[in-house]
DNA sequence: GACTAATGTGAACAACGTTCACATATAATA
DNA sequence: TATTATATGTGAACGTTGTTCACATTAGTC
């Protein structure tokens, strides 16, 4: 019950946006991301379908909102991973790079929002602001500080490296690769690419 | 006007089920894929809203088969590119490599639609098959005849190359990575990432 | 030319996103 | 405290969507 955190039974609820949050988690977890309706979210929340509207335009920028939390949700798993590993004193890049994917496994309905490009308002600031943390993230440093020129260019090395852990991730849940392999299975294949692609990362 | 091809003005359409997928095709290019409606293909056919389920059991069907057709067009551009760098004795695999690429920037409603997984019934067989035919194009062989024992595993080298391309490309359309970019620098940038990858694939 | 199967139609239905005039609670001001 | 302004929730409506079904029309077969 956590869509109505307060149990406020009045007729204000107190926490709207943040519920509705947690509805579009609740959907599009158990049903997935298709599944999420504006009218499920505000019946889960408790509330008449019009009240969502005042916390945000349309549907699609409560999705938009779900999405930026997703990312954030998936950088703090990073950041999490990295600090294991260095305290574990192993390789830390592998230890990102598996997290992602691992996060992809196990919340594909997250992920896939994450990316949903022609359901979401990407140029959301707040959206944008999460893609660049990722980003930071997966550059290596895992510092939120960085330099602040956003768009810095990505090396050819940190493209490749992204580009295989998110493609793999979505070849998993999206695509035809190991279809009916456990989860399990999946690691250890995403295991093995890394270390495949550990000569490409070391110039 | 390849929406009703025989021009049959009578009752019958003649060919509604292809010319259905020929609407498909037209508003996912125009629109996008989720500005897709069935009842916006009938129009366009020129045919009523229930003349489609006649040849789709449901919206859904009908995507899948959009799906397996965007498949095929795939690994047909992937053939061509393949054939034109081995008479031009130039690396094959990078230029199937780009073409993938370069197919889901100038088709991304297209490349969307093929890996989407919500959105269609994944277990089609026309759609697995669809798949099937697009992986071998993959790991190198470029041979319409390769062994028929289907889920082969991949190596981690060939999973490597597949991720890699394949994220890059989903990046590119519906991720961060140079959102103002031309198309000409992006397609330097997946040169340059494919270049670092060799040396992983030499072993 | 009669019968059957295939294909297209029109009207209906429930569910969806969205709007808007209105109701109610909270906050600010006096 | 009494009054007012603002924020938040409601209920009924609208147009659009996917889908169904009884019916109409055509094509294919003996």
């Amino acid at each position: 019950m956590k869509f109505n955190p307060g149990q406020k039974r009045g007729y204000h609820h107190g926490n709207l946006a943040e519920s509705l949050l947690d509805a579009v988690d609740e959907l599009a977890s158990q049903f997935g991301l298709e599944a999420v309706t504006l009218r499920g979210c505000a019946k889960l929340a408790g509330v008449a379908p019009s009240s969502a509207f005042r916390h945000y335009a349309d549907k699609r920028a409560l999705i938009t909102a779900f999405a930026a939390r997703a990312l954030i949700s998936l950088s703090d798993y990073m950041r999490a991973a990295a600090e294991r590993a260095r305290l574990e004193d192993v390789d830390p890049f592998r230890a990102v790079g598996l997290a992602y994917i691992e996060f992809a496994l196990d919340k594909p309905a997250f992920f896939r929002a994450m990316w949903y490009e022609e359901g979401i308002y990407s140029n959301d600031p707040v959206y944008l602001e999460a893609t660049r943390k990722l980003s930071d993230h997966l550059r290596g440093g895992f510092a939120d500080t960085l330099p602040d020129d956003d768009d810095a260019a990505l090396s050819p090395q940190e493209l490749l490296a992204w580009s295989a852990v998110h493609g793999l991730a979505s070849l998993f849940i999206d695509g035809p690769v190991a279809r009916e392999r456990e989860k399990a299975e999946k690691m250890q294949m995403a295991a093995d690419m890394l270390k495949v692609m550990q000569p490409s990362l070391a110039g």
